[in-house]
DNA sequence: TGAATTTATGCAATCGGTTGCGTAAATATA
DNA sequence: TATATTTACGCAACCGATTGCATAAATTCA
C-alpha cells in the first residue's frame, strides 16, 4: 500500500519562539524570557500578559536552545550495568527505574538511561553522556567502577549519587550514597529461622559485596544464639535460577542434617525450591526457606517465599532527593551516605510460629 | 561526616570546543565542523589533521548546541501507558526497553522514555516531549490515543513508529506499525488443545482488540475442527493473578466437563494454575492449560507452561529499523505495516503427543 | 519640587555548533 | 597558454534561548 507522502518544505507547524511571542507582546525578548521564568524584576502585569500569550499559542521552551544558554539540560543520566538488565535481573532493574522516573517527574526532569558493559569498553557511555553535556547530574548503580569511568564522572565535576550498590571503598570517600544495610538483613532471614529451631542451616550466597554483607549477617546471628557456623554449609555461586538446582544437587546427601536454607536471592531460591520438590523434600516442613529481594514472583508462587525486602522507594526516594539538591546547589557541603533497613516478609516457606501467613509483616529495625 | 567542598569557579574541567580546535589547527571554524562531520568538500589531509587534533583532546561534540542548530537531537521518545508498568507487566515492558535500547543504539540514537497516563491528563508528555524538541522521532506502544495526543503527533511532523499495539481503525491509516498477530497465536493455542484431545476449552479473554482477536483465533480452531463453541466458556476479565482464583471460583461445578483452558495472558493461568491445584484439579492430567505471553516466570515454575511466544525482538527491530528510514529522510512514501507471527511453546501444562517437553517448538508460521 | 531610589524593561553579547554562499587555488580542458 | 572546472576552505548568518549592564519611568524622600 504505498501513499503519497507531501513534504511540507515550509517548517512545519512547530511551536512558536520567545521572540515571536515578544513581537506578539509589543516587548522585548528579554522580558518573555524573565516572565516565563518568573525572574522578580517583572512587572505582574507584564508577566501575566505574556504567559498569557504563550499558554494561547502551546509555547513550549526549546530545551536545546534553553541548555545551551544556560548549560543545564535537566536530564539525568541513570547508569547501570548490563548486567542488571538480564533476564533474572528484570524485575529488580525494572523496580529501581519505575521508582527513578516517578520521582524525577516530580522534579521536572527526564531521566536518560544508559549501560556500562562488563566487557572493558574503551569508548564509554559515561564519558559520552558527559561531555556531550547531555545529562547534568548522574545516578549510578554500579558494584564497582572502571577506573577510566570514574575519574571522567570526578573530572567531570557533574554532581551523582551512588545508590543500591556500594563499590568497595567508597564508604569512606566523599561521596553521596544510599546503601542497603545487607548485614542486618542477612541477620533478619537468619535470626529467624533460628529461632523457629532451625540448627544447620545452609547458606547460598555470592561473591559481590552486598552477599558477603548478608553472609556477615548469618555468622552474627549465629554467634548471638551461640551456634556454631559450619563452613562448609557456606556456598558461593551465581544467583541465577539454575544454579538452585545444582546446589540441591551438591548438598543432596546432606539435607538429613540441613534444617534451614538462607538463600540471598530469590530467583535461586526456585531454583532451590523446585529441585527440592523433585527430590520429595518438602518446604517448610522438611526444611526451611528464607530468600533475599522479595521480587514479584515471591509472592506468587506455592509455597510464598519468605523473604527479605529492599525498599527500593526508599532508597530511590533518598538519592534522587539528594540529587536534586545537589543540582540546586543546595547544601553542597553536606554528605549523604545513608543505610536503608530491609525487613522481612514472612510467608509459607519459613512461617512464624503461630504459622499465620501475614503478609508484611515488618522486622524490627536496627535502631 | 562532614566535608569541605572547594567549589571551583573556573569552567570546570569540560570539553573543549569546536572553536578551539579551530585555533589549534589554524583554520576556520565551518572547516573543523565539516571535517568532524566528513564532509566531502574537505581535503583528506586536512580532515585527518582535524580528527587528530579532536581525539587527542577527547573533543565530543555538544549536542544542545547541535540540535538547536539542525533541529535534531539523536533521541527518540519511547511512550508506553502507566499501566504497562505495573507489577503483573512489568517483564513485558522490561523486554520491549531491552530491546529498544540496544537496537537504537546501534543507530547512535539514544531513548527518552516516558508515560501516558490512563487518567486524562491535560498537560500531555507528548505534546511536551514534541514542542520542547527533545525528540525527534517516536515509538509508541500505545493500545489507544487521547485525541489530543493523536493529534499532536500528527501536527508536530514529526517521525513514528506504532508497535506492540494497534489502536482500532489504525492498520487502514497510513501509518507505520508493527503488530503481532494474535488471530494466528490464538488459533496456535486452542489448535494445539484440540489435536491432544481438548473438547470443552475455558477462553480467558479480556476486553482490549488484542484479546479479543485471540479469541478470534479459538473460534477458528473450532470451527476448522467442527467442534462447538459453547459461549459460556469465554470469559472476560483482566489479567492479573488474581483474576485467575476468581475464573476457578467461578467455573468450580464444571471442571469435570472442561478439559482445557487457554488463558490468555500467562499471569492469570499462574492464578488459574494455583487455584486448581488447591482444589485438587491437575494439569495437565485432568486439564490442559495454555497461556501467552512466555514470560520469564512461565518457564521456571512446575509445572512449565505451554505458551504463546510473542517475537519481542522481532516486533522492535523492525519497528526501530523503519523509525531510522523515516529519521533519515529514506523510503518517507513507504508504509511499514507489518505483523509478526508468534509461535507456540510447549512445556508441561499441555505437552505434545510424544510429551517430549521439548523447548520452543516452533508451530507452523501462517505464510 | 528636585534629587535619590527603586522598578521595569531593552540592548546586545553569548552559548557551540551548522550551512549557504563566495572565492582563491589547484586542476582539467581546449 | 588562456579559460573553464573543480576542489578546499573561509565568512557570516542563524538556531532560540539567557543574562549582565544600561537606562527610562515610576516612586519615595527630603
Amino acid at each position: 500500500m504505498q501513499t503519497l507522502v507531501i513534504t511540507l518544505r515550509s517548517k512545519a507547524i512547530s511551536g512558536i519562539t520567545m521572540k515571536d511571542i515578544a513581537r506578539i507582546a509589543g516587548t522585548s525578548l528579554s522580558t518573555v524570557s524573565r516572565s516565563l521564568n518568573d525572574h522578580p524584576s517583572i512587572s505582574q502585569a507584564t508577566r501575566d500578559r505574556i504567559k498569557a500569550i504563550a499558554q494561547a499559542h502551546d509555547f513550549e521552551v526549546n530545551m536545546s536552545a534553553r541548555s545551551l544558554a544556560t548549560s543545564r539540560n535537566s536530564t539525568i543520566g541513570v547508569i547501570y550495568p548490563e548486567s542488571l538488565d538480564n533476564e533474572d535481573n528484570f524485575y529488580y532493574a525494572g523496580m529501581l527505574l519505575r521508582n527513578i522516573r516517578e520521582i524525577l517527574e516530580e522534579a521536572g526532569l527526564d531521566p536518560i538511561v544508559t549501560f556500562t558493559k562488563n566487557h572493558f569498553n574503551g569508548e564509554s557511555n559515561i564519558r559520552r553522556l558527559i561531555l556531550q553535556k547531555k545529562i547534568d547530574g548522574m545516578l549510578l548503580i554500579q558494584p564497582e567502577f572502571e577506573p577510566a569511568d570514574y575519574t571522567a564522572i570526578e573530572k567531570s565535576q557533574i554532581p551523582f549519587v551512588l545508590l543500591h550498590f556500594l563499590p568497595f571503598g567508597f564508604e569512606e570517600r566523599d561521596v553521596n550514597y544510599v546503601y542497603t544495610d545487607h548485614e542486618y538483613g542477612g541477620y533478619l532471614a537468619t535470626n529467624h529461622l533460628i529461632r523457629h529451631g532451625c540448627q544447620r542451616i545452609l547458606c547460598v550466597t555470592e561473591t559481590e559485596r552486598q552477599f558477603r554483607e548478608r553472609t556477615a549477617g548469618y555468622r552474627r546471628a549465629h554467634a548471638e544464639a551461640g551456634l556454631p557456623v559450619y563452613e562448609q554449609l557456606v556456598y558461593s555461586c551465581e544467583a541465577t535460577y539454575s544454579a538452585g538446582e545444582k546446589i540441591v544437587q551438591h548438598y543432596l546427601q546432606q539435607f538429613d542434617q540441613i534444617d534451614g536454607i538462607f538463600v540471598q536471592a530469590d530467583i535461586t531460591a526456585f531454583g532451590i525450591m523446585e529441585a527440592l520438590t523433585a527430590q520429595g523434600i518438602k518446604v517448610p516442613e522438611d526444611v526451611m526457606l528464607v530468600g533475599y529481594d522479595d521480587i514479584r514472583m515471591s509472592s506468587l508462587i506455592s509455597p510464598k517465599l519468605t523473604t527479605v525486602h529492599q525498599p527500593h522507594k526508599e532508597i530511590v526516594r533518598n538519592a534522587c532527593t539528594r540529587l536534586v539538591e545537589l543540582l540546586e546547589g543546595r547544601d553542597r557541603g553536606k554528605l549523604l551516605q545513608k543505610f536503608v533497613q530491609p525487613y522481612l516478609v514472612v510467608r509459607d516457606t519459613a512461617p512464624d510460629i503461630g504459622n499465620n501467613t501475614s503478609e508484611h509483616s515488618r522486622g524490627f529495625h536496627a535502631e
